[in-house]
DNA sequence: CTGAAAGCGCTAACAA
DNA sequence: TTGTTAGCGCTTTCAG
């Protein structure tokens, strides 16, 4: 083996372990000790070593690497979502932020999949389980995807943002790993904040069924209304999607056919966003006549006039411990999956102030304990239940 | 949860060609003929092949295949951003989802890098640097930021979003390949579409000036000023990041200082979003008492009420041809550096309608050819007034 | 059209 | 502490 090749000639670094031990004058396994920090080098050797990567500007060839090691030190963020939300809503954000952040002491890599399509989720699945990376936190699978399953199968370490279809039964056991936020007690908190104060038609917007966050929240929002003696009325709950345009779709319809609404709970902040646009839009003043809560806490709350009561989520937080979880897996595969839920926290501001004509509740912002619905927030091990 | 190690072997799939290549009694080198269709294979030994395959379920290792081919069929796209802006600016999705575009042709998987220090921008350009990806699309490098030029230097190819700093001569030669937008034509138009309808004391909340984006706006801003005849008042020049937040302590600070304006130019629609609170919050009416314009066409810019007039961006198109280049460079790295720079298009609605009070001028929206300034939108509904 | 053989650049025993 | 020796799984001449 004698490397007769790698002149000059190559445009991209073609500088290998062979390069920095000849100027060296080390053998191959010195360098490779040396990169790979351990401490079985004298001092002199290690700088005489460190010198010579540093005037070649060498860097380790990660498939040579990967191949040897078995590993890649990266993980990947899988995201199946419509074009469409992807960029209406910041939820993506603020995960891969935490994410991102849960990953910043470790040496690792991001890599961020997206699949926009059944073809391109499957070559996605294809590249995952072919190794390219160590892991991967999988976020917004609908309905039936086996997707994350099958990775599993295939000895995958994966953690899933939301908790997965089939893992609905309170008591069932969980196979994989996931970090999920407490939707449904948040709606229903949101719900009696609003028949707190005085609200009596209270209709949702709600998100799509196929998602379990979508299924929560609306199962909230009947808990909701059942805890404050109001009737259940299906002609007060409205389908839509994590989407502004659909949102202000279904508002427009649900004011023509039912006028005499007080408030709405809409199943994101970015709809009810939208819920107010419409609102406005036709006239009706916000909270006088109709009271808004939404739900995430996205910076759009607070972008739009009123203010926006919501659901907060500690969406970060959340991202952070799914980097945690997955990292734990890749650590030790044989452990058994874990899952974490975290609480909301309802984020009181101008959009669902008790009505005018009603008694003087109290006005201001924060919690009010009285309901019982307000999680302080921070305790994120709200691990199990 | 059992899964003690579910199959004979390793925990993850070690099916490798030799494998393959046994069950379909061939050699390796037919197999790996079989993966990369080559042409050169019998139909019926291809089909035992693929059989094999499919039987075993066998993923080529990455590694080993990068390893000798000396790709990884993956490209980058670094963000260098803070933390704040990243999420709360929709531009990042808009630019992710143009490039995923641009790629989805092509065999290519999308690495997406974040770095929010200097540490954590070190490790990601060694990532690069070593061979990782083969290229890479930088977004948001700020002033001086050198790691662009270090990895062109590598033979690594690169595509910047937005012009990088030195190439800030119109005639300089250009040395890096580049995508951006007619950030200072866009802002001129902005200004004078707002001098147009009758505003005389046109303030801006200007973007970092270590960013060419946001010098570029900012010059806009004055040239438009000029056109108008309006004299330029340094005291009517605000700071600002590309952070509602900062916009909107901006705000507050120069309409205490300056409580006469009648307009305000934004140097994003988030920043606007922030301005149009403030001034609300403040009791000013918009548009009536104070105008204004925002620049990207966000979704926010639809969100709010009334909503704003704003400076469009193609940003979606912007990132399919970033990747465009990037493959295309990839493809022949002996070929120039190109640059292409997108035109921007006024979008007018409703924060805008000139003020009330004004002579009869032409009232409505739209184009005043005489400015040359005013692309016609394609007029989402509310244009004008 | 197919197989044999030679490494790609690296790490990991095993010696020395 | 250091060097020697084997490969990791794949593609790719070069023969047949």
């Amino acid at each position: 083996m004698t490397t007769i090749r790698r002149s000059s000639r190559d445009a991209i670094s073609s500088i290998t372990v062979e390069d920095v031990a000849r100027r060296a004058g080390v053998s191959r396994a010195t360098v490779s000790r040396v990169v790979n920090a351990s401490p079985r080098v004298s001092p002199e050797t290690r700088r005489a070593v460190e010198k010579a990567i540093e005037e070649l500007r060498y860097v380790p060839n990660p498939a040579a690497r990967a191949l040897m090691t078995r590993r890649s030190d990266s993980v990947a963020v899988v995201i199946l979502e419509s074009a469409n939300r992807l960029f209406e809503d910041p939820y993506f954000n603020q995960l891969l932020l935490g994410i991102s952040g849960g990953l910043a002491d470790q040496e690792v890599q991001l890599v961020l999949l997206i699949a926009q399509s059944g073809r391109e989720e499957e070559r996605l699945e294809r590249y995952i389980a072919a190794g390219h990376v160590d892991g991967a936190m999988i976020i917004g699978p609908r309905g039936n995807d086996e997707m994350p399953r099958r990775l599993v199968d295939r000895g995958v370490p994966i953690v899933v943002n939301g908790r997965p279809s089939g893992h609905d039964l309170p008591g069932s056991p969980h196979t994989l790993s996931y970090v999920d936020v407490e939707n449904r007690e948040g709606a229903r908190a949101a719900v009696a904040h609003l028949a707190a104060g005085g609200r009596r038609r209270i209709a949702t917007i709600h998100g799509p069924l196929d998602l379990p966050s979508g299924r929560d929240r609306l199962s909230g929002y009947r808990d909701g209304l059942a805890a404050a003696g109001l009737e259940a009325d299906p002609g007060l709950e409205r389908p839509g999607e994590y989407i502004p345009a659909v949102a202000a779709e279904a508002m427009r319809t649900l004011l023509a056919q039912r006028p005499d609404i007080d408030a709405v709970f809409a199943a994101s902040d970015s709809m009810a966003a939208a819920v107010l646009g419409v609102l406005l839009d036709a006239g009706r003043r916000v909270p006088d006549d109709v009271a808004i809560v939404g739900f995430d806490d996205s910076p759009v709350a607070t972008s739009v006039r009123p203010a926006l009561t919501t659901v907060r989520q500690p969406i970060v937080a959340m991202g952070r411990e799914m980097a945690r979880l997955l990292m734990r897996q890749i650590a030790d595969p044989e452990g058994a999956p874990s899952r974490v839920i975290f609480p909301t926290e309802l984020v009181v501001r101008d959009s669902s102030a008790p009505r005018p004509p009603a008694a003087a509740g109290p006005a201001t912002a924060s919690h009010s304990p009285s309901l019982g619905a307000v999680t302080p927030a921070s305790t994120p091990p709200g691990a199990g239940r």
